[in-house]
RNA sequence: GGGCCCGUGGCUUAGCUUGGAUAAAGCACCGGCCUUCUAAGCCGGGGAUCGCGGGUUCGAAUCCCGCCGGGUCCGCCA
């Protein structure tokens, strides 16, 4: 509803610049506004002194030659706004700013919309495919996967919301080396048929890589793997396939326990054996500036603003993984209207290479979210060092963490709600904690902070959920139903404000589609006001009619934080 | 060495795109609140030279330049 409000804002505003300029602007302005083309700015901003304000008094007045306030003063003399209808109660000016505020209009219609049912975005905007996690199948997801994979998805709730069609890719790089280490040994290493598949995976790829490193004879056998696998030899093909398969299983279990999917999964190999690599390499030959290095004749491509050629195949005439990237973000472009990819903070030098040569190719260049790294006290993550935390141990201990939580609070629980309750809280609490910081933030990761439910995090919010499900529920117990309100009775400033926050739902999902973190920060506003309310206003002891509308503002401040607790892709328990 | 990012109370952060109304929260700390819908909650308090130094501006956490500290990248790896 906010939104509708912002709009109207913007419309009177406009109509009152419009009609109150003309006098004092000077010749270049006013000229432009007989021909109808002046686009004022508006300059509107959020205000903790009003629900919309704006500072456009600022700028005119230096044109105006007069005070600021003055030209605040004068505008909102030829502020009209309309008899009925309207979401606006009045414009004032406050100094050099313009305040408006919503009438009880705008109160009344953001409950009936919000009982109407969250609306999924009602125009189309297009298609996005948006490529997220992708890691190597060679092992289990670790911290840095986890901040990729739960941003990256945030990223693709918040923009269905926002009314796109949006296809998730999980790129596989089934072509490295690391992964023609794991099928090299899986050939003489058995899995651990105990162990989750991408744990046994890892271990296989961890004493494989300790044989490889120590003779090398055992290097040129992965090479040759490599090479055939590359050739597209059946019987090599089935040997990766099988692991890599497997891994990817075990992976997709750790996703899900997050409640992450992906749409697709994309194997670079298939660019390669269907020719598209070859196409971009030969295509990248006619348009770009290629040099041949030394007498070997590798292929170096040169690209604007970046020191460094790149090389797009190897002397031996294989490709690189920069190459099938190329081809993968072609074969993606063609197929939707925004390519967006969540990457690492290492990879931003292959973001930038990846949209020059793509800019060469003359597809549309990606945009892309890059976050920053995650680390640990000790330092920075290294699988080699054995310095990482799984996802997977990360999510049993801090589901156990918040079970023990639960245990405590709630006796009178049977163990299947209590584990219930402590998935969703634990995940939630795991997510939150991704989420809630700007992705080009560095992230320390300390185990027990993350453990700590007590935290202003996701418990906090799903609490404030719980409560408004509790009173419902006692309302229903109570016989207590609600046919007609009225919502003019909620008078109470916590009341107020709360509504206005629940307006703002759609407007934070519109404004913030590559930024989770500000959907976080909602959420948290809206569980606080929540909050708030719970504590001024009784509900269910209310006389009746108050009672009614009160149960609605419920209603609704539920349905708003299920909602968006849904759009950070954590789930919203009935009661804790 | 060069590119990019970060540097806001003791700690973790929001605000920086588009400069404006007392710099906004959480954690921790101190003090209050459970005979009323779940205290995983609420209220109050102390605590900030917005890394440092210049500049632009009527006005800078926000824009520009320099510096310092941390991260990251600079492979015929992925």
């Amino acid at each position: 509803m906010f939104l509708e409000f912002k709009k109207e804002v913007e419309h009177v505003l406009k109509e009152a610049l419009l009609a109150g300029v003309p006098e004092i602007v000077p010749p270049a302005v006013a000229e432009a506004l007989d021909k109808g083309a002046w686009e004022p700015e508006l300059e509107l901003e959020e205000s903790e002194h009003a629900d919309i304000s704006s500072r456009v008094a600022f700028s005119l007045a230096r044109t105006y030659k007069k005070s600021p306030a003055v030209v605040a003063e004068e505008i909102v003399n030829h502020l009209v706004i309309p008899a009925e209808n309207t979401l606006i109660s009045d414009a004032v000016a406050a100094g050099p700013y313009i305040n408006f505020y919503v009438n009880d209009f705008f109160l009344h219609k953001t409950l009936r919309k919000i009982k109407e049912g969250i609306e999924p975005a009602g125009e189309k905007k297009g298609k996005i495919i948006i490529e997220h996690t992708s890691a190597n199948p060679d092992g289990p997801l670790h911290i840095g996967h986890l901040r990729n994979a739960i941003i990256g998805d945030v990223l693709v709730r918040v923009l269905k919301r926002a009314g796109f069609d949006v296809e998730t890719h999980y790129y596989v790089n089934d072509m490295g080396r690391q992964i023609g280490v794991v099928v090299w040994g899986a050939e003489r290493i058995a899995f651990d048929a105990n162990k989750k598949a991408d744990h046994a995976v890892a271990d296989v790829y961890i004493a494989a890589n300790r044989l490889v490193e120590e003779n090398s004879e055992f290097l040129e056998d992965v090479d040759a793997l490599m090479r055939n696998y590359e050739a597209g030899d059946e019987a090599v093909m089935k040997k990766y396939e099988a692991v890599v398969k497997k891994c990817l299983s075990g992976i997709q279990t750790s996703l899900q326990r997050l409640n992450i999917r992906h749409d697709l999964f994309v194997w670079e190999s298939e660019f390669v054996r269907g020719g598209a690599v070859e196409e971009v390499m030969e295509e990248l030959k006619q348009k770009g500036d290629i040099k041949l290095d030394g007498s070997d004749s590798a292929l170096l491509l040169k690209l604007d603003g970046i020191e460094k050629e790149l090389v797009i195949q190897r002397t031996d005439g294989t490709s690189l993984y920069t190459t099938r990237d190329l081809a993968y973000h072609r074969w993606k472009s063609d197929r939707c209207d925004r390519v967006i990819d969540v990457f690492g903070k290492d990879h931003e030098l292959v973001s930038q290479q990846l949209s020059k040569a793509l800019e060469i190719l003359g597809v549309k260049v990606p945009e892309f979210v890059i976050f920053e790294f995650v680390s640990l006290p000790t330092g920075s993550l290294s699988t080699r060092a054995g310095r990482y935390i799984a996802a997977d141990e990360l999510m049993e201990k801090i589901e156990q963490r918040a079970y023990e939580e639960v245990d405590k609070k709630r006796t009178d629980l049977d163990e299947g709600k209590k584990h219930e309750i402590a998935r969703k809280v634990g995940i939630g609490a795991l997510r939150y904690d991704m989420v809630k910081v700007s992705p080009d933030k560095h992230i320390t990761f300390v185990f027990e902070d993350a453990l700590d439910i007590e935290k202003k995090g996701a418990p906090f919010i799903q609490y404030s959920h719980a409560r408004a499900c509790s009173i419902l529920r006692a309302a229903e117990e109570r016989g207590f139903s609600v046919r007609d309100y009225d919502a003019s009775l909620l008078r109470e400033e916590s009341e107020i404000e709360l509504i206005k926050k629940l307006s703002r739902l759609g407007y934070v999902i519109e404004s913030s589609e590559l930024k989770p973190h500000l959907v976080a920060k909602y959420v948290r506003e809206v569980a606080e006001w929540f909050n708030l309310f719970y504590k001024d206003c009784p509900v269910l002891n209310a006389e009746e009619e108050l009672r009614k509308a009160r149960m609605v503002l419920v209603d609704c401040a539920k349905i708003v934080l299920s909602n968006a607790l849904d759009v950070l892709g954590i789930e919203a328990p009935e009661e804790m």
